[in-house]
DNA sequence: AATGAATGAGAATTCATTCAT
DNA sequence: TATGAATGAATTCTCATTCAT
């Protein structure tokens, strides 16, 4: 039986089954036979969309990526915020989007990469996006940070690897942030 | 040409040579073959000493963190240190290891794994070490943290995520970790 | 140059290559790779078919009994023959069957294997299909066993294992069969 | 810690975990690092002994056979015993030394050849020493057989393959002999 | 757009056997 | 006699990728 779908739904239906694929296995031990198999689609098809495994990983990555920065871009896009509350809902954002994929932080020595990959991405993508926040910050004077870019790194990469540990409490995440940034307790806590 | 060495000797010798080449490789596109033909070994010695592949990446990551853990072992049983003193010790053993093998550190799409492994055994590592002394900064009023251990854990994934994506200058690092404690500048710096 | 055949065209192609080279070698002896070869394809190719070696093993016994079975239920779907007549008549089936595949009972030491594997399934096949004959003999009064089923199992087995050993004459076969079922002499030789 | 033995005791000692090991997993599945290692010994010293795997599968059969042998022989020896007293006998002894090995008749797919062995071995001995009794039986008329000795054969064969599939009452198999050999209901079995 | 049989290059693993000590 | 580290060749199995249909 052959099912015929436009391009880009069936690009998007390839993405997706990746994916939970990767969550689930791993992106080492999540083979093309088993992407195609799960789709009930032939191999070959795969190949049509994606040039190469490689070239799919990338774009289940960015693909992920990308549904975190419209939901970002709707927020920032909001005028007249207070910079607590702004960095407050970015920080619900991530763990959101995070939450919604609990599969993606089930690491384990046989099973690396995908996390790390999303993680680099995300961080990438805070950051181009927290920027003028942070410097905002510095420069409202409500953060007293050298390297504010970096200091965002280290926590969304931190507390990532934190969430995969097993600590998955916002509240926590959000005393931890305040700390590392310096905001009087309860700052971002109220904003949750 | 058949050479015989001291089975610890040999373990040894396999040991440092997968190292190099997971680093060099990655993991997963290191061969058994290649470790062995490196070392001018047959294949069938390495499963001598180790019953698989994933056993030997177990041992490579375990023999790696137990080379830090004698360091900050010797460290740690100089008496009479101050906490600021001490703190900085810890943090600079980690990044020396670190810096002994920067190709530990290069993750690409394409080269997962190890660095992710060693990541969370040396995270391990440093809990079980800097407990002691983060409980004390707690009570004696260097450390106002609700939840200091989790803070080292960010500490430690954040900035070495920060690592692998380049920043490598130790003082950033010092500063960073300055910041995110609460300590006032340059305690951690002066040193190193 | 590839070569593209319907599944079940090929799957058969494999099992009569793989048996063909199980009898001549031994089913150990026999490697994935000397299968694909004689057939001229990819080792992958039959991996495609079988999941594994002794998947593809098990599927060749079954293939060959189901070849036996075929043949004997022809025989037994004819009506309105004597208790006698059909009893040499199966028996006739089995020794042709073995006799086409003589090299499935060269068992050497070094050669175990697949005729073990067949006689077990040649039993069964034959214990399901000569019930009814042999409840008919006894209650008939042709056959005076207390336990026709497992008589019947000792004669295959042990026939078969005596024609390994040489004993190829049918015509020895059936009176070893008549004087251990007690049949008057020549019974079931003269069907031959 | 180098033991010494005396080398009969050393080899007897091979010869008897090899065939625990060999009933267990089966010869193929049991390597000579298998053995070596239940002995407590090096790998070399095995080779010291044996020239090879083969000669070694070869010795533990023999070995195996020695044993029933030598009852059978002590059975022989007594004089003055009936045929149907002494045919009773040997059959006991064939049952009484299997029974000793129960793994023997573990047969699986995935284990063949041991059994195959011991059996063509016991069946060999079996005929050497019970080539004279038949005689006498068929001189004296308790037997009416035309090839009684390629009978006795398939009668070894056949009940040990049945014992396999799980048929192990003496009392069965002293009935199938009975009336294979067509002897009067109950004459075995009263020696039993 | 889609199929799925076929490829082929590797990969891990196993093990009988050897040999220097 | 005994050790056990070392060999090396074979073997099973995997999988990304291709291509004729």
């Amino acid at each position: 039986m052959r099912i015929t779908k436009h391009p880009e739904e069936r690009k998007q239906e390839i993405l997706e089954t990746a994916l939970g694929l990767f969550e689930e296995k791993g992106i080492q031990k999540t083979s093309m036979n088993d992407i195609a198999e799960t789709m009930g689609v032939a191999k070959g098809l795969i190949y049509y969309y994606f040039r190469s495994k490689e070239e799919l990983v990338e774009a289940v990555v960015e693909s992920f990526s990308e549904g975190v920065e419209k939901e970002i871009k709707m927020l920032l896009s909001t005028e007249g915020l207070s910079f607590h509350r702004r960095l407050g809902q970015v920080v619900k954002v991530f763990f959101l989007s995070i939450q919604e994929h609990p599969a993606l932080m089930s690491i384990t020595p046989k099973n690396p990469g995908l996390f790390e990959l999303v993680k680099t991405s995300l961080s990438e993508l805070a950051l181009r996006h927290a920027k003028v926040l942070l410097q905002k910050g510095v420069e409202e004077g409500y953060l007293n940070l050298q390297y504010p870019e970096y200091m965002l790194k280290i926590l969304i990469h931190g507390i990532a690897d934190l969430y995969v540990e097993g600590v998955v409490d916002p509240k926590v995440h959000c005393t931890l942030i305040e700390e590392a940034l310096g905001l009087s307790t309860g700052t971002l806590l109220k904003e949750f």
